[in-house]
DNA sequence: GGAAGCATGTAAAGTGTTACATGATTTT
DNA sequence: AAAATCATGTAACACTTTACATGCTTCC
């Protein structure tokens, strides 16, 4: 079986504590992992039991009352695995799919009150985004970081500098569009 | 026939005179458009043929001598589907996956050390990222400017302002790391 | 004459998302 | 008593990538 990179998510999570399918996709969905790398259930529930049957992970049953629930381990097979991705030296390009700029580069045929409003929308978005971190995701890694994990916070202000840069690109990239071609 | 994001890219660049999906193709590698919006053969020629039977695109036949090419243009059908796409005011939200960030987000399983190889190779990757967009993209753009087109050199700024800030960003936090738990 | 680039496509495999399906427990 | 959250999964569909398949033209 080859492990593709949302295995690695998933070995990953299980060492970092969350030890259900349910508990994964809840700390994705919580520390924003998901604006990196997104997931779903049916994606998360297949992959685990397809890693236990190849041998990265075990599991117990750890039912609550009468709701069952399954509690993942990695197996040493498993820890290998994901500390050897971990070491890797390749990094793979990043790969973004991003609409609003695929919209910016054809904005030459806008009107350029059009072209504008979308910077905006584009600025707002970023605004959006930068709040989120600072909000949620920010408090939650400094929770973290009291139990000796310091990258979910390093993670997080990440994002929210990105974005804080990304807002002033906009606001800049408006005045030069106002600017330039004065009627 | 529900349009997609990648239809609208084919749309946009038919619109923008590429004409043939061997010159759309081209216009997407050269113009790293495949950065926030990649896209291979396979989908593009189908694609143009899906296009053309729901009625936005038409084609006729523009051999060079015995080998075949089709030079593809917008209905009116067209213009109106890419136009009312690029007015709108919703923007989803842009999707990221990097592989990268999220080894950087379980970076707390690594030593001091081999993190810092990881930030370090994050930071090359962006550095070389940057020196494309640079070398090779901004130019483009720049000549695209003096036919009248503005915003393939906005994205082509963008992108190289975004990897030197990127690189700043990992060069603060090898030195956080660094001198964070001295020993 | 060979290599690089131009040009169009299909088939199969792999990956990912949405919708569906079910039921228990906790909070309001 | 209802709503929110916890918990696990499957089926169908949509999308993307890789590999294959072919042949012409231009540059060195």
């Amino acid at each position: 079986m080859a492990l593709k990179t949302s295995s690695y998510l998933i070995l990953g999570l299980v060492r970092g504590g969350m030890n259900s399918g349910y508990a994964i996709k809840r700390f994705i969905e919580e520390q924003r992992m998901s604006v990196f790398w997104a997931t779903t259930f049916a994606q998360i529930y297949p992959e685990l039991s397809d890693l236990e049957k190849a041998g990265y992970l075990t599991h117990r049953e750890d039912p609550h009352g009468a709701r069952p629930r399954h509690a993942y381990t990695l197996t040493a097979k498993g820890e290998r695995a994901l500390m050897s991705w971990l070491r890797r030296s390749r990094i793979p390009p990043m790969e973004l799919r991003d609409e609003g700029l695929l919209r910016l580069a054809f904005a030459d045929n806008l009107s350029r009150k059009e072209a504008i409003s979308l910077i905006r929308r584009l600025r707002a978005r970023s605004e959006e985004a930068e709040r989120e971190f600072r909000e949620s995701i920010i408090p939650t890694g400094e929770a973290l970081q009291a139990l000796g994990l310091r990258y979910p916070l390093v993670i997080g202000r990440m994002g929210a500098e990105y974005h804080a840069w990304a807002v002033k690109h906009f606001t800049q990239l408006e005045a030069e569009v106002l600017d330039d071609e004065p009627r």
